[in-house]
DNA sequence: AGCACGCCGACT
DNA sequence: GTCGGCGTGCTC
């Protein structure tokens, strides 16, 4: 008698919906199978990693032909939790199971040749990390050092039996500067007690995380802290995800890569400016950190707290009608007062330099006279100023001032931006920042020959030239991913405003984000009507929540008694809802305004949204794909009163890199019912394609679901 | 996706 | 005559 095979089921990292069974020699693996195991099996030519999520005695395809698994990783298997959380994601963001998976397990455990060498490396890494590390502690505000309203908080936190296991979610709602952290933090210091308890904290961008890090040590300098984001070098991410997956690390800490980290006993999770679109995955499986740590969140019974100032209008109607906890906290913390909004109407001469005024600029810049006295008299006062402009480089275009020519990329249809020396290298060049392209300055206008090019618009860099011309006396510092780059990243350029060295900063919105700065007596918008009246309809949304979050750098320290510090904004349209909302310091009022809009319009969250999107060498192939895809939903009876297709239509940037590219949006008042046309979607679509490229008119497709850009 | 197999055009 | 274009099928 024979005895029976053992035989595993695994995903790959492709886009193939199936699993691939293997036979499981468990001498040689030393182990039995189990799911949730990495393995590493032979596929068609080649080595590949896998994850085993299935375990049989029988195969649908020929025993005899089976292969057999390789090496099994030395790691314990991914938790059930973790995989009905990966399962989810893949049927709701429509990608394969396998890619959906294995692009979150980190590199160091993607090497099986490295395996054997493993359990050294994680020896070493116990013995060091138990040692605080060279992060410095620091922001520590004890439970008792709470200002009331921040008491209050935490106490509605700790209500409702946070011990047992149930699911809920809780926005907490507080201006910047309200002392959110605080509060968060010492709500998990209360979960932590429990010396098993893990807890998930996740934050937008890398920029934010060695701020919080170091706050997270001061109040857990005895908990192991596990770091993940994309800065983490390869192998420290590696341990970190073992240490997590394993129950060593009590806070995982990290960007939206973190939200699909194995976390056995997960019991808190927190999402810090929860509304902020960098939770949003853009390639890949393009799913939202937010939204599947709330899914987990339910799975895992546990409570899930979104923090944020402003946040997204989701979330803002869930809060309010109840479905979730509602926790205002609207006492500025240290006593620290609002600041006071300023609209100047670009528009009004008074506003504008006139030849006669002496301190008129020789140039003709974006800083209104306005603007500029108020900056004057912040240098006076011996206090910072920010300066926002949200367009990095010199100039946006190039042109030339005989003929029509613009510096345009040749391989996107986008405008290359100048940069001036220094900035990108040694010389002043043409960048393209949709693909990356760089190129030289042409000598002469490539279609006239003619010498005399000109920049139009303005850039950091100009602004920052222009900054120097009239306040020449001034220390001025531009911050932008450019002149991060320069000098070993960001964090180095924010402790120079820290320390005070400087008078005027200028930069990308990249200065706004969840820094504190001591010394800020005036932040200035320069170009938020660029982005007031776009094609999508969440720009308003996104620019009330930059300008709030810009606001609180105004006046964010101060003590009290002091007024706050002023927020100038330089606009045409300075009665346009979205100043106007802000000028009062309105979030709720805006909030309520947009929700009323988009339920008008019946636009998310009133309604929910896919992208099918199209590349293609032609864009004519693209829209054209789409057209017969939409004509064949419709012969299928997809479309109908539930299920709106809107028509193709060429992309905001249309050609990137060499390829066009359009989308169509579906759009349905019934979650399920767009999943299931989607569903449906993709089965055709996988039909006649080999992975995502349609066999038929070679053309590049992807779904996805929830867009946040439109 | 990644890759080999296979059938038709312009070329050392 | 061949080198190589990319259409097609397969990977347990």
């Amino acid at each position: 008698m024979t005895l029976k095979p053992i035989v595993v089921q695994v995903v790959i990292d492709k886009p193939l919906a199936q699993g691939f069974d293997y036979l499981w020699d468990a001498e040689k693996l030393g182990k039995l199978p189990e799911i949730g195991h990495i393995v590493e099996v032979p596929f068609a030519r080649s080595k590949v990693i896998g994850l085993v999520i299935k375990v049989s005695d029988h195969s649908d395809y020929e025993i005899a032909k089976l292969k057999s698994v390789d090496r099994l990783a030395p790691l314990p298997p991914l938790d059930p939790a973790l995989l009905r959380l990966m399962n989810f994601a893949s049927q709701y963001y429509v990608h394969a199971l396998g890619e959906t998976i294995l692009p979150t397990i980190p590199q160091m455990w993607k090497k099986a040749d490295d395996w054997e060498k493993i359990p050294k490396k994680i020896e070493t890494a116990d013995k060091k990390s138990n040692k605080n590390s060279d992060v410095i502690a620091e922001g520590l505000i004890t439970e008792d050092q709470l200002n009331p309203s921040q008491k209050n908080a935490l106490q509605e936190l700790m209500a409702d039996g946070q011990q047992e296991n149930q699911f809920r979610v809780i926005l907490l709602q507080g201006q910047t500067g309200s002392g959110k952290t605080a509060v968060f933090l010492n709500w998990l210091a209360s979960i932590l007690r429990d010396e098993a308890a893990q807890v998930l904290l996740l934050v937008p961008e890398i920029n934010l995380t060695p701020q919080l890090e170091r706050r997270v040590k001061a109040y857990f300098p005895d908990k192991k802290m596990a770091l993940l984001h994309s800065g983490v070098s390869e192998k420290k991410r590696g341990i970190a995800w073992y240490e997590a997956m394993t129950g060593k690390a009590q806070i995982i800490l990290g960007t939206r890569l973190a939200a699909l980290t194995p976390i056995p006993n997960l019991r808190a999770i927190v999402v810090d400016e929860e509304h902020d679109a960098s939770y949003k995955q853009q390639e890949g499986t393009r799913y939202s950190a937010r939204d599947l740590a709330i899914w987990r969140a339910h799975d895992q019974k546990t409570t899930i707290l979104l923090s944020s100032a402003t946040p997204s209008l989701e979330t803002w109607l869930a809060a309010q009608s109840g479905r979730y906890k509602y926790i205002r906290l609207d006492q500025r913390a240290q006593g620290a007062n609002l600041p006071s909004v300023h609209l100047i109407n670009t528009r009004d001469p008074q506003n504008q330099f006139s030849p006669g005024d002496e301190d008129a600029p020789k140039q003709k810049s974006l800083i209104t006279k306005t603007l500029a006295r108020a900056i004057t008299k912040t240098l006076e006062a011996k206090k910072q100023s920010l300066i926002l402009i949200n367009r990095r480089g010199y100039a946006p275009v190039l042109s030339c001032s005989a003929c029509n020519w613009l510096s345009k990329c040749t391989q996107c249809s986008t405008y290359t931006v100048m940069h001036k020396a220094g900035a990108l290298g040694k010389r002043s060049v043409l960048s393209c920042h949709h693909c990356g392209l760089v190129k030289s300055i042409p000598q002469f206008c490539p279609d006239c020959g003619n010498a005399d090019l000109k920049t139009l618009g303005h850039g950091t860099q100009k602004l920052e030239d222009a900054i120097e011309e009239m306040w020449p006396q001034a220390r001025v510092l531009r911050v932008d991913t450019d002149s991060s780059r320069k000098s070993k990243g960001a964090e180095k350029l924010f402790q120079e405003i820290h320390e005070g060295n400087v008078d005027i900063v200028v930069g990308t919105q990249m200065i706004a984000k969840g820094h504190d700065y001591q010394n800020i007596g005036l932040v200035a918008v320069l170009d938020a009507d660029s982005r007031l009246y776009s094609a999508d309809f969440r720009a308003a949304e996104r620019l009330f929540a930059q300008l709030v979050q810009v606001a609180g750098r105004a006046g964010r320290s101060g003590t009290s008694g002091e007024r706050g510090g002023d927020i100038y904004i330089e606009t045409q349209y300075p009665e346009s809802p979205v100043f106007q909302y802000l000028l009062r310091h309105d979030v709720d009022g805006f909030m309520a305004f947009t929700a009323s809009e988009r339920e008008e319009a019946k636009l998310p969250p009133y309604s929910y949204q896919a992208l099918i999107h199209a590349e293609a060498k032609v864009l004519e192939k693209a829209i054209q794909f789409l057209n017969e895809l939409k004509a064949r939903m419709k012969s299928r009876g997809i479309i109908s009163k539930e299920l709106k297709v809107y028509d193709p239509v060429p992309k905001p940037v249309m050609r990137v890199a060499g390829s066009e590219r359009a989308q169509l949006l579906i759009e349905s008042p019934n979650r399920k019912t767009l999943q299931e046309a989607l569903e449906i979607v993709d089965q055709g679509l996988r039909q006649d394609s080999q992975g995502r490229i349609s066999k038929i008119s070679r053309i590049r497709w992807l779904i996805e679901r929830d867009p946040i850009a439109i």
